[in-house]
RNA sequence: GGAGACGUGCCGGAGCGGCCGAACGGACUUCACUGCUAAUGAAGGGUUCUUGUUAAAGGGAACCGGGGGUUCAAAUCCCCCCGUCUCCGCCA
C-alpha cells in the first residue's frame, strides 16, 4: 500500500513511478479522487454520529413522559447513521481497491523500462574455462548420485526431483553455510511456516499479479508459500517493533512451493527451475532512513557467499518495470552457469521500503514517540539452485567435483565429490 | 473426535446496556525527596482515522480477539468465525 499522504501531497512522484514500471499513471487521480471521497463521507458519518451521542444522552436524562417521543427521533437518525456509515465504509473500501492498484514508488536511479533495461552494477569472479567438454550440472549431478529426475517425476510429476547422497548433503551445507554467516551478523534464525492465510499472503503483496503462481488448498484456504519472505513479513503484522537497538534481521529457512504456471517448456531441464526447493531466506525490518544502506548490506552479504563458493557473477539493478509490485528497488546476483554460457539469478534481494509493511500494520517508533511504518527489506543466501552453478563452476575433466573450500567444513571435510556406481 | 472455560491497554486483572478508552495493581516516563542505588510521594501515558495548523495546541469519530446483529444507546445481550486453555477419548 502505497503512503496516502504521498499520495495527496505529492500525486505527480507516484505517477512519475508509475510511469518508470511502465504501469497506468491514470490511476493516481482515479485514486485521489476516491480519497477525498472517502473522507468527505467519513466527515459526514462522523458528524452524524456525534449527533447520535448527544441525543442518546438527553434519551437517559429524559423524564418520562418526554422518553418516547425522544426516542421515536432518535430511532429515525439511526437509520441516518447507519447509512452514512456503510457509504462511509464503502468508500473506503473503494478507495483500498483503487489504491492498491498502485504499485511501490521507485527508487530515484532504477533504471526505467522492462526485463532487458536492468543495469550491470558489477562483475565478479573470472568466467571459467574447460580443457574439456564441461557437462551440464544434470549430467554431474547424475554421475554423483546427488540429483534424480526421473524418480521425482515418477513421484510427484514434472519439475520435481530428488537429492540424494552428496546432493541432498551439498544442500544442507549450503544452508548451514549461509546460516552461519547470517548468524555473524546478527540475524536472528527462524525456520517458518509454509501455509499461510489469505491475509498474509495479500498483505505480502503475492496475490496480485502472480496469484497464478502460488499454490493453494482450496479446502483448507491456505496458501503454500513460494518464499519464506510472505511468512517473516507477516511475523510482525500488527506490531510496533523497537528498532532503538538498529535493525531487526531474521534468516528463515523454509521451503518454497512454486507452481511456475507460464513457464512450461522453460528450463525444464534438472533443478534450475522446480515447483519446490529450500532457501535461506534474509529479512530484515528498519528505519526507512537506514533501508538503502542496508539493502547494500544485504547484497554484500549475498556477494560473501558467492565469493566463498568460488562462482562468478554479476550484480545487477534490476529495472523499474521488472521489479515486484512491492519493490522500490531490486538487486539481483546471477551466477555464470557454464553450459548454459550465460549468467543466471541466484540472489535476488528486494528494498520494499514502507509498502509492505503499512498493508500488515508494522510500524515503530520514531525518535518523537510517533508511530510510523518500518521499511523491509528482503534477499536470498542460499537456495538449491545454487548447486546447478557450484556443479557446473567446480566440475573436473572425469565428472568429479572440486568442493570449494568454505564448503568443505560443512561436509564433513569432503574435498572432492566423486562420481558413484549405478543407483 | 466429545465436553467445557476463556479472549479487555505494555503485563496482570475488574467491568451494572448509557456516568467506560475503560476501575485497581504492576511496569514505564517525568518531577520531588534521599550521598548513590533502593524506598517514598506526585503527575503522566494506548492505537487509528479525521479536522485544524508552517508546525502544534485543540476538537471530533472509531477501536475491549475478528465479523455480523439487536437497541435511541453495546466491552456488556444474540449469532458466526478465529485463537488459547482444561478434561475425556484416539493416535504417536
Amino acid at each position: 500500500m502505497i503512503d496516502p499522504v504521498l499520495l495527496r501531497n505529492d500525486p505527480d512522484v507516484v505517477k512519475r513511478s508509475q510511469r518508470a514500471r511502465g504501469n497506468d499513471e491514470s490511476v493516481v487521480d482515479e485514486a485521489l479522487a476516491a480519497e477525498s471521497a472517502r473522507r468527505s463521507a467519513l466527515g459526514e458519518f462522523e458528524q452524524l454520529r456525534a449527533s447520535q451521542k448527544v441525543m442518546g444522552e438527553r434519551v437517559k436524562a429524559a423524564s418520562k413522559e418526554e422518553k418516547p417521543a425522544l426516542i421515536a427521533e432518535a430511532q429515525e437518525f439511526a437509520a441516518a447513521v447507519k447509512a452514512a456509515d456503510a457509504r462511509a465504509k464503502e468508500a473506503e473500501a473503494e478507495f483500498d481497491r483503487i489504491a492498491s492498484r498502485i504499485e511501490n514508488i521507485v527508487i530515484e536511479g532504477v533504471p526505467a523500462g522492462g526485463e532487458d533495461n536492468f543495469v550491470t552494477l558489477r562483475t565478479v569472479g573470472e568466467v571459467p574455462e574447460f580443457d574439456f567438454e564441461p557437462r551440464d550440472h544434470l549430467e554431474l549431478g547424475e554421475l554423483l548420485g546427488a540429483i534424480d529426475m526421473e524418480r521425482g517425476a515418477k513421484v510427484s510429476g514434472a519439475r520435481f526431483y530428488f537429492l540424494r547422497g552428496v546432493g541432498a548433503r551439498l544442500e544442507i551445507a549450503l544452508m548451514n553455510m549461509a546460516l552461519d554467516l547470517a548468524m555473524r551478523n546478527d540475524f536472528t534464525p527462524l525456520i517458518t511456516p509454509t501455509l499461510v492465510k489469505p491475509e498474509i499472503m495479500g498483505g505480502t503483496g503475492f496475490l496480485g499479479e502472480h496469484a497464478d503462481e502460488v499454490y493453494h488448498l482450496k479446502d483448507q484456504d491456505l496458501y503454500l508459500t513460494g518464499t519464506s519472505e510472505v511468512a517473516l513479513a507477516g511475523y510482525h503484522s500488527d506490531e510496533i517493533l523497537n528498532l532503538e537497538r538498529g535493525p531487526v534481521r531474521y534468516a528463515g529457512w523454509s521451503t518454497c512451493y512454486r507452481s511456475e504456471a507460464g513457464s512450461h517448456g522453460k528450463d525444464t531441464r534438472g533443478i534450475l527451475r522446480v515447483h519446490q526447493f529450500n532457501k535461506l531466506e534474509m529479512f530484515v525490518y528498519t528505519d526507512p532512513a537506514n533501508a538503502e544502506a542496508e539493502h547494500d548490506r544485504l547484497v554484500s552479504w549475498q556477494e560473501e557467499m558467492l565469493q566463498a563458493l568460488g562462482l562468478s557473477y554479476r550484480v545487477i539493478d534490476v529495472a523499474a518495470g521488472d521489479l515486484g509490485s512491492s519493490a522500490a528497488r531490486k538487486f539481483d546476483i546471477e551466477a555464470w552457469v557454464p553450459t548454459q554460457g550465460t549468467y543466471r539469478e541466484l540472489t535476488s534481494t528486494s528494498n520494499c521500503t514502507t509498502f509492505q509493511s503499512r498493508r500488515l500494520q508494522t510500524r515503530f517508533r520514531t525518535e518523537t514517540g510517533k508511530t510510523a511504518p518500518v521499511a523491509t527489506l528482503n534477499g536470498t543466501l542460499a537456495t538449491t539452485r545454487w548447486i546447478v552453478a557450484i556443479l557446473e563452476t567446480h566440475q573436473n575433466a572425469d565428472g568429479s567435483v572440486t568442493v570449494p573450500e568454505a564448503l568443505r567444513p560443512y561436509l564433513g571435510g569432503l574435498e572432492v565429490l566423486s562420481p558413484v556406481e549405478g543407483t
